[in-house]
DNA sequence: TATGAATGAGACTTCATTCAT
DNA sequence: AATGAATGAAGTCTCATTCAT
């Protein structure tokens, strides 16, 4: 059921994208995802067991395309921990302008699959988020980053803030161009120094 | 519509709220709303035109009282805006514990409704995020929140990271106790001083 | 689900007698039997939760139907045991003529009912047998009938050839006059005297 | 179309049998026949028009082994017209031993064939019946069978008695020892003589 | 106002059959 | 001749919504 023909299973994970992202899972109809693929209804069967499973195999392959690309990003960028968790969060918002598709993608339909479609765990979620935090664990080792702060929470917080930048971004600026390194900077800024106003010394 | 017996439009929104919260908007069914409401099935359509229609209701309704009790909890806290933003963080929290449907409801919910619900605009979302706007801007005013920040990117920061720990929260502390105290400690901690190691002086 | 409107579950069952006894249980489709029995498709059900569902109840309802006319009938009949099995043979056979539908749904359907739908135990027919059954033990018991035989040998015997032959007459005789006396008086010859020339004496 | 390659031809009836047998016609999928019969799906349409097709061929095939042997165990059986009917009716029942997919094949299969798949009219079960009937008719002629029964109703109780029979062993006693002997026995004395007491003389 | 039986459009999925290789 | 991926028609069943009572 997976190598039958990869190319058409590609495409089919593509249609997946575009039509769920654009109308929701729930909204979104196989026969939807059947032409936009440019395949028959059936078809969609003979690479998934089901609707569900396309939602979840579509998960699997971004996100692990994701975490790759994140892992590479991090691993090319010199500097600090501080310097690949910015390019961690540039990475993360670019794409509202590199896949606006996958952007809303994941930030609408991720909840919804974690809680509602089967028992799914989502693994890879979780992996991408291991890679926020290794990188603010190691800032603690390296006393780059505080060790009074909780790493999930952290990270937790970190990619709260991605997720909800990236849906409002999705949502207002599809189709506009939007200065995302000032957005980064200004997150940057937020998460590593604070809000709170300081006395000059 | 509105006015024909309040007590019973209270129920099924009530009764809404726990079967979407429970099965997620579009697996809930009228019949299960209507079940727990202690209603017929076409009752609820004197109350509210569509499922969507009731989904939107519930958000209004919903987001209306948390909007009221932030803005009396924020006026009835002493001490600096900083205070009142760590206690709208807290009572934003405080849901998980008060009230886990509302949790499940706000943090799974909300986007789908924004996106695929009719068009949906929901202004009662944007006046919520006004109450932490209202506060950083006037953080900001009084110098105790650095002038450099960009206020709706850190309300955008800070409500991500809510939703985004309410999210983890709900789903892994439901039945659990949760020290929340800590979390709020923590959140202000990182989102007031940043989680960057700074030299002692 | 059983009492809602026990008039339209009456038609429901109709209906599907009907349909089911022209193409097939397997080619007819739910759709079909809601035409026929003039509600709409969802309405079947509301009062049955499947196809299957439908099936084996509609074999509840008319074997038991036959049951209690064959109850009744024996009990009418005055003479010996033998006579009492004549009338239960007369009663099968003449299904052909009252009730060709159920006739030709008894004989077809039957078998596949009990083989493939779920794992219908078909307990109706087993009653029906039982009523057979019971007649051949009296019989031997009053020394009417030969203690030799295995009672439910007879019973399958029977059952059998009357199967059979409704079968046969179904798919002969529809629209056409048949002599059922003649056939009834010959099946119980030979099952009463058996076919073997005996010498006169 | 049937003498591409004979043996693949037969693999795929052998394999039918058995699917048909034990998922039925309507529940079995031809992609479970090709499987079985360890050919591409594809396969099965260079040597059968269609599903349908191949359910009546297989009939026509097994039917056609069925008629041979017992023309053939008739033959050879040494007795009167009596024993030849004993053979016959040994044969039929030891299908559920010989070949218990065959078994449940006819037993189940037959009739739905008959009445919906096409207008298939069976000569191959007309010709069997025939033996039997040529039987009886042998027998009238001898005097050793009552001149008074008709022989077609003889045929259709000792078909029907016999089709009972196999299908109640096939499903209660696949896998479990049956003596058939005393089963022949039983019918053929049921058949032969009668049930009825007789007065002793 | 309230009911809940009824509706029927529409979705997911299956599978007999085809046809390019 | 053989394959098996692809097709797409068609069926069962669901459920938001209606409306007669």
């Amino acid at each position: 059921m997976r190598d039958k023909n990869p190319e058409k299973r590609i495409r089919i994970l593509d249609a997946a994208l575009k039509v769920f992202a654009t109308r929701g899972f729930y909204n979104a109809k196989v026969s939807e995802v059947a032409k936009e693929a440019g395949v028959a209804d059936g078809t969609i069967y003979l690479y998934f067991e089901s609707k569900d499973a396309l939602l979840i195999a579509l998960f699997e392959d971004r996100m692990q395309r994701l975490i790759a690309r994140a892992n590479d990003e991090i691993a090319r960028t010199e500097g600090t921990v501080l310097d690949k968790i910015r390019q961690a969060i540039a990475l993360h918002l670019s794409l509202v302008l590199d896949d606006p598709d996958l952007a809303e993608f994941i930030t609408v339909e991720l909840r919804q699959s974690g809680k509602f479609v089967k028992e799914y765990d989502n693994p890879k979620f979780t992996e991408y988020l291991r890679i926020f935090r290794d990188l603010v664990l190691a800032g603690q080792e390296q006393g780059l980053i505080r060790r009074t702060v909780d790493a999930r929470l952290v990270v937790r917080a970190i990619f709260g803030a991605l997720d909800e930048l990236l849906l409002t971004l999705s949502l207002t600026h599809r189709n506009r161009s939007v200065d995302l390194n000032a957005t980064v900077d200004g997150l940057c800024d937020i998460f590593f120094d604070g809000i709170r106003a300081r006395p000059a010394h």
